[in-house]
RNA sequence: GCGGCCGUAGCUCAGCAUGGUUAGAGCACCUGGUUGUGGUCCAGGAUGUCGCCGGUUCGAAUCCGGUCGGUCGCCCCA
């Protein structure tokens, strides 16, 4: 930590993106906007707080983030807010309000945004954190589910990120499917109740599917023998399942089926699926996605089938490593002399307004010095005007990536620098 | 929220076990060598409240406590 003059620093969890790593995140931002709009997900923004209800039942009252992870503050109206923690309920509930779910089905929307949650910070874990997604409301055909894995499958590939998908279907909430795996389920944790880990044992009343995820080594062994959620599916969800693969063999999107990738939560259905990336240790997970046929109901509105797909920018951004820039400017104008110097913005000024990105020296330097900065800036070319040049009415022209250098009449310079 | 490790220049770090004159290196930055030519080289220069607060001591970057922040693991998740 730097000693700040100020006393002031950013909060905790929370960072600076600064040059050159912001541009880097605009570039894969901008990358990301692109290929979400290839499959015709038209960006959404909505407001970065909502009414607190919208987060307890959109993410679910009992879940850890809703608990104990948001920043829920009371206005001056005495209406309690939170800061939003993810972005599926905000955008379904937009979707509801302005009755998009009644226009052209599916709704397909793409959000960008920065996401609040207060959790102790790691590497690629912060308080704020930048959030990236597509959501599909109204269609519950198979065909959709493997629509928004392709996109997500076709945005990391275009990347060049090595990550393994894991699929899974966790059935819906009912005795004919999900329920009675539930049952059997709890049946086996029961018998083999001894041999688990303390903290599971708690987890078979209220959270079964959970101790999938446990890290214990008892534990573990035991839930290798447990029934899957896949052999308990009803007919209808395990066609689903069968379709969703199918159409992802067709295209050539590999994946791993994964019976331990579960969500705790009732208005989560059929399709679960997460992309893992190796070297990030704890914060492996680089996105995720899943339906949730239920969600618009809990949010008070009608039935609408969904699902979606969310990234953390931060953890791509990690993965990635350090990402190749364009250079802001083509050029630089390096001035020499009074006249010159003065001449010097207008310059600049004209060939901005020619879409030929410029800089110049601001800093009062000698020609060294301006050499140095038009280096520094990522030009390709120096202009340089001096004496002569302006008497000539041109200027001399350095390549500087090979040194050649030329005169170059001022009025053609557009031209020139823009070939 | 729990446990481990760490915190010295803009960056990466040395110095700290055995406290002691003006706290160092490399990179980056600035100036000069080259009265108008960068990326190499040479010479020189500027920059630190040694994270913060307190304690022990004649004396603390160094020892102790607290605190803030980071990091790794757990939890949870993206």
């Amino acid at each position: 930590m730097a000693p700040e003059e100020t006393g002031f620093s950013a909060p905790r969890g929370t960072r600076d993106l600064l040059p050159p790593a912001s541009s880097a995140w605009q570039k894969v931002i901008r990358y990301a906007q692109d290929s979400f709009s290839k499959a015709g997900y038209q960006p959404v923004e909505t407001p970065a707080f909502e009414q607190t209800e919208v987060f307890a039942r959109g993410v679910g009252a009992t879940s850890e983030v809703v608990t104990k992870q948001m920043y829920t503050f009371t206005d001056q109206g005495g209406r309690s807010l939170t800061l939003r923690p993810e972005a599926t309920a905000s955008v379904v509930r937009a979707v509801l309000e302005n009755n998009l779910h009644r226009g052209a089905l599916p709704v397909k929307l793409a959000y960008f945004g920065w996401m609040y949650r207060q959790e102790r910070p790691q590497k690629g874990r912060y308080r704020q954190f930048f959030q990236l997604g597509i959501e599909a409301l109204g269609a519950s055909a198979a065909t959709v589910d493997a629509e928004v894995i392709e996109v997500a499958d076709r945005f990391y590939k275009g990347l060049g990120l090595k990550t393994i998908l894991k699929l899974n279907s966790i059935g819906h909430p009912g005795e004919s499917c999900r329920g009675s795996y539930n049952d059997a389920l709890v049946a086996y944790l029961r018998e083999h109740e001894a041999s688990l880990a303390e903290e599971d044992r708690a987890r078979i009343a209220t959270n079964p599917l959970r101790t999938f995820d446990s890290k214990e080594s008892s534990t573990i062994a035991v839930m290798s023998e447990a029934p899957v959620i896949t052999d308990h599916l009803c007919s209808d969800c395990a066609e689903h399942f069968v379709t969703i693969r199918s159409a992802l063999d067709a295209v050539g999107i590999e994946y791993e089926l994964d019976p331990r990738l579960v969500r705790g939560l009732d208005y989560y259905t059929r399709t679960a699926f997460e992309f893992v990336a190796g070297d990030l240790g704890a914060q492996n997970a680089v996105g995720g996605g899943g339906r949730y046929d239920g969600l618009a109901e809990v949010l008070g509105g009608p039935p609408v089938p969904g699902i979606g797909f969310a990234l953390g920018l931060d953890r791509i951004m990690l993965a990635l490593g350090d990402i190749a820039l364009e250079p802001a400017v083509t050029a630089y104008v390096v001035a020499l002399g009074d006249e010159a110097i003065r001449e010097a913005f207008p310059l600049a000024t004209r060939l901005r307004r020619a879409g030929i990105g410029c800089e110049f020296d601001l800093m009062g330097r000698q020609m060294k010095g301006q050499m140095k900065d038009a280096v520094r800036s990522g030009a390709r070319f120096a202009v340089i005007i001096g004496e002569a040049e302006l008497e000539a009415g041109e200027a001399t022209v350095k390549d500087l990536a090979t040194g050649e250098q030329e005169r170059v009449a001022l009025d053609r310079l557009e031209e020139w620098l823009g070939a």
